[in-house]
RNA sequence: GCAGGGAUAGCGAAGUGGCCAAACGCAUGUGACUGUAAAUCACACGACUUAUGUCUUCGGGGGUUCGAAUCCCUCUCCCUGCA
């Protein structure tokens, strides 16, 4: 029996989208939802309350950040990943398997899939000089980006890290590939990353009977489905996988909207149905939430809503604005007049725009607030109207208001 | 009054004969950010401009020189000593 219990309650007719619920040791994610990203154990500029105020159902940490710093065996020491950070609800870890790419292939130049293949420069494919992690089948060696300590990841020592920290559910340990990955690369990568779900779902098991022996908590474990812009590859990774038993599964490797109607789809056409599906991530826009959710997602787990309001991009229905622009001076409207956030209730733009040029922290809190209650609500939303029906016309008057009638196009075929 | 030091683009500050429209930092403007090496990064920042283009600049004025932010004279203002 799993430690975590997956049931869809509604699902739209012709199309692989689906509403439902996660339940948790730690309380129930209601479905389609948005994990918030919690990286080192906090999210950043907020407090637990402030999260689950604007409706954060569940935090995703990061184990290769943890081991870091502060170590995983004091997350451990501290009461595990929830306790540790004071948030009460669910909890998810990343294996580090992402940091296998943004630190070895991407090093220093970015995910950008759409500037890099225009220029057609295939960088991507090639590890960097400078990279700090180097891939090998048995596992990742990193050089810390704190302090330049050697350190291996291996799919065993993952899942050790990630009991340690405890976390309500774990990711397999992978690797992501870049956009540009050519076929040869991903072939190798994604047997690599068949071979490491199978050991680290083995050495899961082996934990999780260890805590049954303790009578602890059991934890749940993703298995993370690659293979780039392949189709076949996605269809393979998502049989294989689908076919051993995880209590769920991460789409990983996608980096644009654009590719959620193709490579979620060939992947969630596959899995199996009964199980929830995590897309890795993805959730920077609108267009990633409806897209995935229609071709099947429901979880998605982004650090985008949150790094861009601490640089000033925030969100509204006509778009995404840049608060220090000089526009703002004068502007004592809320952010956007129809959020119901706690920034948009009592704070203008010319405030938010002000503390934003004096460097003032709180400008990054009530960006924060705004940005992740901006895409909560939008998933709330978009799971209301599974229930009701009324998904494509939500979805079509969403995407018009905020991209333009000519761009939301793009979306909406 | 005497001796010495200084005045550079919005601010601070390099530069001391040509490679200077002038380093660098800040400020300013704009853009980017998708399993967080990100409260970060990129570009612009004298004017006009499509420009490797033209024009106007380095306290003011006058010189030397093929050429001056840089050398000389002089004026103005500021700082530091001594009277």
């Amino acid at each position: 029996m799993s430690s975590v219990q997956f049931t869809i309650t509604h699902k739209l007719d012709g199309t692989l989208a689906r509403a439902g619920k996660i339940a948790t040791p730690h309380g129930s994610i209601q479905t389609p939802a948005f994990i918030v990203g919690g990286t080192k154990a906090t999210v950043k500029a907020l407090t637990p309350q402030q999260v689950d105020e604007l409706g954060g159902q569940a935090v995703l940490a990061n184990t290769y950040h943890l081991m870091l710093q502060p170590g995983a065996a004091v997350v451990h020491e501290g009461g595990g990943l929830g306790a540790y950070m004071h948030w009460s609800k669910p909890t998810f870890t990343d294996s580090g398997g992402f940091q296998v790419f943004s630190l070895g292939m991407a090093y220093k130049k970015g995910i950008d899939a759409t500037s890099h293949s225009e220029k057609g420069s295939g960088d991507l494919a090639t590890h960097s000089t400078h990279q700090l992690a180097k891939v090998t089948d048995d596992g990742v060696t990193f050089r810390s980006h704190l302090d330049g300590t050697k350190l291996t990841m291996t799919p065993e020592s993952s899942m050790e890290l990630q009991h340690a920290i405890g976390a309500d559910i774990h990711m397999a340990f992978d690797e992501a590939t870049s956009p540009l990955a050519g076929r040869q690369y991903l072939r190798q990568s994604l047997d690599r990353t068949h071979l490491w779900a199978e050991r680290s779902l083995k050495q899961h098991n082996k934990l999780n009977e260890q805590h049954r022996e303790h009578d602890e908590p059991e934890q749940a474990l993703f298995g993370i489905v690659q293979g780039g812009r392949e189709e076949d590859y996605r269809r393979e990774s998502a049989q294989l996988l689908g076919h051993m038993d995880f209590d769920g599964y991460g789409v990983g490797g996608v980096y644009e909207p654009g590719e959620i109607s193709h490579v979620v789809r060939w992947v969630n056409e596959t899995l199996p149905e009964h199980k929830p599906r995590h897309l890795l991530g993805m959730g920077a826009q609108p267009a990633d939430l409806f897209l995935g959710v229609e071709f099947g997602i429901d979880t998605f787990d982004c650090v985008a809503p949150t790094r861009q309001a601490r640089n000033g991009a925030l969100y509204t229905y006509s778009g995404r604005i840049n608060i220090k622009n000089a526009r703002f001076v004068h502007d004592f409207t809320p952010i956007d007049t129809n959020c119901d956030c706690y920034t948009c209730q009592h704070f203008t733009r010319s405030y938010v725009h002000h503390l934003f040029k004096a460097d003032e922290i709180l400008g990054a809190v009530l960006a924060s607030i705004h940005n992740e209650r901006f895409i909560v609500s939008t998933i709330d939303h978009i799971r209301e109207s599974l229930m009701d029906g009324s998904f494509y016309a939500y979805k079509q008057t969403f995407l018009n208001q905020y991209y333009g009638a000519a761009h939301a196009k793009t979306y909406l075929s």
